[in-house]
DNA sequence: ACCGTGAAGCAATATCTTTGCTTTAAGATA
DNA sequence: TATCTTAAAGCAAAGATATTGCTTCACGGT
């Protein structure tokens, strides 16, 4: 029988603040199972056993703060929308603090679980935006190429080649992506 | 002063193949320092001063294996040579063991370092191919489009969509980086 | 052949991880 | 509301790993 509530929530909530807090203040390096327990106001055995390890642990904490907190705002059109939404996304990523949570949140991840919830939000928000289009009678590509096209290339260059990510990259690719379909009706 | 040969290669050499031998004998979870210097012949914290800790010890080791042996093979076309190498790329990078070692490179790798080196192999390779279709006078993308268009969702598919990844869709993304440019001289 | 030096070995210490057992409190039941 | 059940937390001891000062070794230069 699940307990989502009661206790273990509270624990969970202490711990997750304890990373983050001590993220903050001595930096990820630093950080270790017994400091976060003891901030936390939690024995380190509670976390070794609820979360295996500090990877898990911090796993699970960068998908948290990874999750957008609204829909991706709505500026009139399909090319508009997603403009805004890639360089949000490339910002937002490519920041040192991104980044991080971006590697700690595969990192942690035996099963593949806590990537594939990154990969989801961002489906997510993509399927909002084209919803929209949709709507508009715009001719709108579907998700699967909006990942391959715009949200992938980002991804593969803040993992593996950080330098030089700017704004207009990420319009390059929307603009690529969306190309030959501005007038079809 | 840089001393490449001598013992400390001999320790580097030994430790590598320890760590090679075990990740196959026991499995990487069951890794531990003090176990590859044991089977190394080294006494750990030589490990500890050398590489600092075991995720950067495996980013290390997993570099190494993700280079290339050999140059892509030459199939007499751009498209067929770029198809051939998506497809190894993919299988290569797919499979479990290859999915473990991008997580390693990526893992124990604080300064992007051994990331970009990853990188440089696939931008190296497809290089190789871009220029032998060049010297055949056939229209070519550059290699930052093969690379947005084909290694970078292989690749963000690999780390965050594990499933349902062939053959077909290496092919796929292949045909739509080079649509357009067949019929060019 | 002999230094100088960077790297490895050794060993003591500090820290983290694991685990068996006990205690707590959430939620169900009456 | 009192009681019961049980998943999860606490505690503490044992085990394993990580760190570090000092010593020893051997490569590369003279």
């Amino acid at each position: 029988m699940v307990r989502p509530g009661g206790r273990s929530a509270r624990v969970q909530a202490s711990v997750h603040s304890a990373v983050r807090e001590l993220e903050a203040e001595v930096g990820r390096p630093a950080l270790t199972v017994p400091l976060v327990a003891a901030r936390a106001g939690v024995t380190p055995s509670t976390i070794y056993r609820r979360w295996g390890d500090l990877q898990e642990l911090l796993s699970d904490v960068a998908v948290e703060r990874l999750r957008p907190e609204a829909p991706p705002e709505d500026h009139g059109s399909l090319s508009a929308d997603l403009r805004n939404w890639a360089e949000q996304f490339l910002d937002e990523m490519a920041s040192p603090g991104g980044r991080a949570y971006i590697r700690d949140a595969l990192l942690g991840d035996p099963d593949g679980d806590n990537a594939g919830r990154c990969s989801a939000y961002a489906a997510e928000q993509i399927g909002i935006i084209l919803g929209r289009a949709t709507e508009r009678d715009e001719d709108t590509p579907d998700a699967e190429t909006v990942i391959d096209r715009v949200v992938a290339p980002i991804m593969y260059r803040i993992l593996f080649r950080p330098d030089g990510l700017a704004a207009a990259y990420a319009h390059r690719l929307v603009g690529e992506a969306l190309e030959r379909r501005g007038t079809a009706g």
